[in-house]
Formats: structure tokens, sequence, C-alpha cells
DNA sequence: AAGTGGTCTAGACCACCCT
DNA sequence: GGGTGGTCTAGACCACTTT
């Protein structure tokens, strides 16, 4: 646990008991109690600051934020969302199979054409209800036998374990789609019910494109929210 | 111009010059090129990797990123979205009242239930096709002779030069719906196709709530693209 | 062992806001 | 003028990776 981490979380407690607009002792208060540099504290404020909770004022001083900042849309596996939801999740697996990548899913991942793919398709629950349908596609060659792990868990945690494959940023195309009836039956609901249809590339930090995947998510069910800033 | 503002802008335009995984000079070399300490390099380093342009490894080196990432999902009112997305926006502005707020409005707003609020439709064009069915309410008080002012334009646009009022911070909520027939015939689409729905409520930097609207857009037109990372 | 980025220090001056 | 956050310095040691 490094100083600046420590000064963070000991500051996040303390914001956690105190209302909007109220006043943070100053910098060199800070490091003076918590016998580090003003440099320590600025770094464990401008964590706090990126993160929403508190902001600054040149030649005034540093405020707890007017409102409690949902963290808005970070990059989380499904299996974390609902967890954030208080709902449990489950996943029931579909499909399993490698096969030659079609020409778009290739373009996508940056392969050449007829690469060897996985092609997964689950079913995500929440309570155990339906919520997602997701179809994946992976390369292969980052992820050797996968086909013969555990996949009705999360993924991301699995990439991590057991190939040290982290997912570090994610290109999301979120719209919404009418349900094919295939996919209406298994979500559960009316076929040509709307859906959200989110489209997510997966990028681990070396830059390797390591997912494509599509999920419809139950409108009824699940939204996004977003807290975004000037 | 602070120092590592420019040791900033000089990085990125050498990093525009080089390819995906190309490895940065030391930071100690940097720090000597510019003349500038250390820790000035790191600042401008710090707001690079931020924007995606760069990534560092630990005992390694930094090294630019293998894509360029796009801005993701900032706060933009429609006007800026359409005009980044290379469309003329324009606007049919469809009812414009004044009236007390109903019990879920004043809610949102956090007014007294039938204090007086702003009612607006609008249909938002891009190239002069409809793209979105927007509903908004504002209250009263925070702009004065509101429906004199002509409303086919950037509102956005006219809270800052008209009111002094900065739209800084907004929470959204997207999700998916069908269209109820009024709506499908404003957006030229068939009744109960899908749509995106988001509803948006922007608050100004004094932290006070400016307005409450809800967006219909065109699934089949419209979506959001967002790079999110861990 | 050598070299990298990550953390931390103690001190200084600047830009801005208040009284 | 006095106090705040913002910038910057020169130097040190640590954690991690590669040789």
């Amino acid at each position: 646990m490094t100083k600046h981490l420590y000064v963070r979380e000991q500051l996040r407690a303390q914001i956690a008991t105190m209302q909007p607009n109220d006043l943070l002792p100053k910098e060199r208060e800070l490091a003076e109690t918590f016998q580090v540099s003003r440099n320590t504290v600025r770094q464990a404020l401008q964590s706090l600051i990126e993160d929403g909770l508190i902001y600054s004022v040149r030649g005034h001083g540093t405020f707890v934020s007017d409102r409690r900042i949902s963290k808005g849309l970070g990059l989380t596996s499904f299996t974390e969302d609902m967890r954030a939801r208080n709902l449990e999740p489950a996943t029931r697996l579909i499909t399993a199979t490698q096969r030659p990548a079609p020409d778009d899913i290739a373009r996508t991942l940056e392969l050449q054409p007829g690469e060897p793919v996985y092609y997964l398709e689950r079913l995500r629950l929440a309570d155990g209800f339906p919520m997602c349908f997701e179809r994946l596609h992976l390369p292969t060659s980052l992820f050797p036998k996968l086909l013969d792990q555990k996949l009705d868990a999360s993924l991301y945690e699995l990439f991590a374990a057991r190939y040290r494959t982290v997912v570090a940023t994610a290109e999301q195309h979120i719209t919404a789609t009418e349900l094919q009836k295939r996919h209406a039956d298994l979500l559960g609901v009316p076929a040509k019910s709307a859906a959200m249809l989110v489209s997510r590339r997966g990028i681990d930090n070396r830059g390797r494109i390591v997912e494509y995947g599509q999920s419809l998510y139950r409108a009824d069910r699940y939204g996004f929210d977003l807290t975004v800033r000037r």
C-alpha cells in the first residue's frame, strides 16, 4: 500500500461523512496530518477529483462535490455490473465452438480472413432472470484450450487468471434494435420487443484486440446510467 | 502556457509521426531535452496517458498506444454532436408553453409541486432528416422570458449567451423503447419501431438543476460510441 | 547489476481569490 | 496582504524487468 493510496482511502472515508460543498482541510494541513509531503496529498486529491467526489477552486479551497456522482460507465464485466446493482449474476452457456472467422469478424478482430476464432453464445442472468444474450468472438491464438475451461462464469476473470490477459480498454457502440424471435424467446419477452444492442471490442494493455462481442439487453430491465461533464 | 502543457503539445506532435508500440524517449532524457524536471515530464506524460495516446510499462518504458482512441462520450449538445458527425443540425419547434410542474417533473427538477416550468417539444434534424424528438422541462425561475427567445437553435448556446448558465454536468439514463404512433410519425418511421430513449438531467456549475429532458433517437440513424478504460 | 517507470520529499514561486 | 491551490525543481529510493 503506497502512501498516496492510504491517504486517498482515509479521505474517501471522511468525505462520506460530509455534506456537499463542505470544505476539506487545506493541502498543507493534510500533509501535516498524514505526515507526508504536499505532493503526495495532491496525488491522492487528484485521484478523488477524477472520481468526481471532490473539486478544487484555485485560491479558495477543495470541496466535496455537489452531488454524489455514480461512477458512470466504466469498463465493467457483466459480472461486476450486476454485483454493483446488487443482483446475483449467472451464466448459461448455449454455444461454444471453434470456426474460421467470417470476413466481417476477421476485419473487426484484425485477423486474416479464415483464421480460427472461438464463437460463444451465452445467456446472462440476474437473480435467475434473463437479462442479456451475448455473442462473443475471440482469437484462438490468444486463448489456447479455451473450450476446455469453465465458460459459464466471468470470462474476464478467466482471462486474467488463466491467460494473464487484462481487458484494459473497450470500444463500445450502443444502439437499440428489435429482437428476432429466437433472441426474444431466450430473453423471455415477445418477439420484436425493443432491446439495447451493445457491440464491444475489447483491447488488452498491450493493444491486442482480445474480443468482439454483441450483447442484447432487455430494455425493460436494463439501462446505462452515466454522468458526463464538460 | 505552463511548461507541462508545452511539453505535452510537443510530445503530442511527435507521437503523431510515430507508429503504434514505438518506444518514447526515457523520462530522464525528456527532462534533459526540454530542460525541465522529471516531475514536469511525468505530468505531461500522465495527461497523454489519460487521453489514451500512450501507455507505460514499469521497468520497461513508455510506448505509443496501438490505436488512436476516439474521445468517447463527453457532455455535448445535439448541435455539437451532429457537427462532430459532419451533419448539419436543425430544429423544428413543436410546442413551447409554460405550465405548473407535474409531480414527477417537480421531483426530478427538485422544485415544489406546481411551480411553473417551461415545456418544450422539439424535433431535431440532421441534414434535413428527423433524428430525434425531445421533450424538455425547465424551471422558469432560471430563464425569464425564455418563450420570447428563438427556440429553434441550440438551447445550450442560448443559455450561455442570454442567461450566463453553463450546463456543466449531466446525468443520463440510456435505454431502448418502442415508439408510440405519434412519435414514430414525427420521426418518419413505422409505429413500434425501436428507439433509443435518453433521459437527461442537466446541472450547472453551481449545482442547480437546469433542465430535465427526454430524447427519442431513431435507432437506425443514431448510436453512442464510447471508449472506456479500466 | 543496470535501467526503467513509480513514489516521495522539502522547498520554492506563481496565479488567483478574498478581505 | 495573506491564504489558497497550481506549477516546478533536484534529488532520493523503490518496484519491476531485462541483461
